[in-house]
DNA sequence: TGAATTTGACCTCA
DNA sequence: TGAGGTCAAATTCA
């Protein structure tokens, strides 16, 4: 156990560390004009996003794993059914609440003209089905998605479907934190700055206050991410705080090291993969990570 | 047979 | 107390 915790920690410094050389390789660029351009800056931005999350998702499993009770066996003390109960419950609200804090933004999408299913063209993700609602006062029930991979890596992101009701050809689609999980994002064709500015003013995008304390524009600065350009983030709050709560972690070792090895997969092949949910990220000159 | 969807029940919060 | 969100058992699908 303890010496699994000393791996996990090297582990996790290890790709801390190559988050500081993706840091100080942009420092570099920053300094010399004849290397600095834009693709290098995103490409740079999206490798530092990526570790960042590699790391979140290792410091929660291993947050995990600490938290955990010892598995069960025959010798094991058997939990009332009731104090099983309450721990349930009380997980359940941790889950609630953690929610909460998780980054959230809506946009509107049409629907795929030409199919018979009229839904709304895939993001890239891969997503089931979890719930079905009639809402009050809308003419057409929302639907509640979750990421397919939520169990296996913990990936707590969300969706929201609805028809529009002045349009049935529109969908309001609502997402609710970042994916963790590294499946079934299609890596969007490179754009030039020029294309990608292109693309966000011919986009149909809606972001609104979506409660009533989130009109916060001095505190809670809108974030835009150029390789998901459909999308425009509002933070809520600071998801470092949130964590997610995976709920059948086997072999937390091995799934480590996978995260690793599909964060390298995402780093190398320029994908910007996570966004953060937190409200500014500011790095002094003198930044450095410093271990020991 | 495993994965995905459906749907009624339950929980939280305003 | 009711609306919205989620869970989980039942059902369907490939």
């Amino acid at each position: 156990m303890e010496k699994s915790h000393n791996e996990d920690l090297k582990m996790l410094i290890d790709v801390l560390r190559q988050g500081n050389a993706h840091v100080m390789e942009l420092e570099a660029h920053l300094y010399n004009y004849e290397t600095l351009s834009s693709e290098t800056c995103l490409l740079l931005s999206s490798k530092l996003q990526s570790t960042f999350a590699t790391a979140i998702t290792m410091i929660k499993l291993m947050e995990q794993r600490g938290l955990r009770s010892p598995p069960s066996s025959a010798t094991d003390s058997p939990r009332s059914q009731s104090s099983e109960r309450s721990f349930k419950e009380q997980e359940r609200r941790e889950m609630c609440k953690k929610r909460k804090s998780l980054p959230r933004w809506s946009e509107q999408v049409k629907a795929c003209s030409g199919s018979a299913m009229e839904i709304p063209l895939d993001d890239g993700h891969s997503w089931r089905k979890y719930g079905q609602k009639d809402i009050l006062g809308a003419k057409f029930p929302r639907c509640y998605y979750r990421c397919t991979y939520r169990h296996s890596h913990g990936c707590v992101a969300t969706k929201q479907i609805q028809r529009s009701d002045n349009n049935s050809s529109l969908f309001d689609i609502t997402y609710r934190g970042a994916h963790t999980c590294n499946h079934g994002f299609q890596k969007p064709s490179p754009l030039t700055n020029e294309q990608i500015i292109h693309q966000n003013q011919s986009l149909m995008v809606k972001t609104e206050a979506l409660s009533s304390n989130e009109h916060k524009p001095e505190s809670s600065p809108y974030f835009s991410f150029p390789l998901t350009p459909k999308s425009c983030l509002k933070l809520e709050s600071n998801v470092f705080s949130s964590s997610s709560n995976p709920e059948n972690y086997e072999g937390l070792d091995s799934e480590i090291a996978d995260i690793i090895c599909a964060s390298n997969s995402t780093t190398s092949s320029e994908t910007l993969k996570i966004d953060f949910g937190v409200e500014q990220f500011v790095f002094d000159s003198e930044f450095s990570f410093d271990f020991y």
